[in-house]
DNA sequence: ACAAAAGTGTTCCTAATACACCCATGA
DNA sequence: TCATGGGTGTATTAGGAACACTTTTGT
């Protein structure tokens, strides 16, 4: 029970490790840094760090993040899971909660800053990953694949991934990418126009062809039906 | 980064915290103790302890729930959420990772066992809880419910609350005990066989009226279409 | 025979799917 | 003027919701 006294057993570390999303490319990625320590030295890995003992867990997330990405706050951030296998660092008995981070790909400046333990900082496919990364860090990723795709079919997270105006193109692109299945543009309009989270702007995007309208998304007052619109299916 | 040396931080406790759900009177039940040390002596809190470092963080939550509840393995287990505000506890630095679990109200015994520091066990309605629980323990219950309800919808989570034979009545009423909102029994019934998880039996469960055809809860193969079987609004 | 719970079928309606054509622009 | 992506409407179908009556038993 919690009544014991505390000091009296040994503790695990804690970290956070970040799973930061973003599109490009039509394809959904995820930013990896590769360690310059032992152990895992030369292998990729999750970004993120130790917990500090002021700081909550979303905190250290955030923390975590911004130090890697140079995004200060603001960016969606998602409590995934915690990982606790006593085997999982080959070291010490390292517990981690995962977050899963979504990043417009326009805001995001991935850099190496202050770590001289990381030597390359890179966005990789989430879908072809290195074949060997650090500790159990594949699960992590696959699990937030799985979360953010589920995710997207009940929710607007997927704005997220956008700048503030995007044409209705673009939002259908960063469905398939994430989803790796085509949608059909007809009903994929109807869907999120049902939403109700879309504000037509009066601005157009050029393009070479016809010009496109601008959207922006704007965040409703909660709508009871807004949790059942989903995307499964959407072909 | 995971590089640093971990021995040079100064390091969290970390416990897991159990919401363990049972219904009986038609009412979710959840099971707390009451505390016979500080902080919070004499409140009521979840079971939960602190994670040995030699045990992942499931087999630390089912230790904690066969010592509680005296039920040897093998009930529904899920985690839940970590919490991990610095000041959840009042002493020190405790991260808690909260599962839930759900127990078919036949098997459970509740008790207390070994530990001197709690000085009652109780089954608390889950809408109706004392009103002053330890810790951030009414966050982690609440957040527990919508969880279960949520997960009632579109999966079959809801069978590890009953005996292994039951009736359909039996299983709307727990239903309906969970979501808290009547249900079609019409509907209620479609809905549930066309989950395909149902095994009819040849037994009746006699009572005061015509007797109920008792049913098997059976684990089918997955099936890509038995996740989208859900109960919203079955009415 | 009746009270009470078990059990079942049909209609209505909404939302999901599938599908094809016109529009506006730049080259 | 034509190639290209932007933009829209409709018919069909499947699933969710609403609703009422018959059956079986114990008393």
């Amino acid at each position: 029970m919690k009544a014991y006294d505390a000091s009296a057993f040994e503790k695990p570390s804690v970290t956070v490790d970040l799973v930061i999303f973003t599109v490009t490319d039509g394809e959904l990625k995820a930013l990896l840094i590769k360690r310059g320590q032992e152990p895992f030295a030369g292998k990729w890995a999750l970004p993120g760090g130790f917990v500090r003992m002021d700081e909550s867990l979303e905190d250290a997330a955030r923390r975590e993040l911004e130090e890697e990405t140079g995004i200060d706050g603001g960016m969606y951030l998602e409590q995934l899971y915690t990982f606790g296998d006593p085997k999982r660092d080959p070291r010490t008995r390292v517990i981690t909660v995962a977050y899963f981070a979504l990043a417009d790909p326009s805001t995001v400046n991935a850099r190496v800053t202050g770590h001289e333990q990381i030597t390359d900082v890179k966005w990789f496919p989430a879908h072809s990953l290195p074949p060997e990364l650090a500790f159990d860090h594949r699960k992590i990723i696959d699990y937030a694949v799985k979360r953010l795709k589920n995710k997207l079919e009940y929710t607007a997270v997927g704005f997220e991934l956008l700048p503030t105006l995007f044409t209705l193109t673009e939002l259908q692109r960063l469905y398939e990418a994430i989803l790796r299945e085509k949608l059909d543009k007809r009903n994929f309009r109807k869907k999120v126009e049902a939403m109700g989270i879309l504000e037509k702007t009066s601005r157009m995007k050029k393009g070479v062809h016809r010009p496109a309208r601008l959207y922006r998304f704007v965040r409703t007052k909660p709508r009871s039906t807004f949790s059942r619109v989903r995307f499964e299916g959407v072909r």
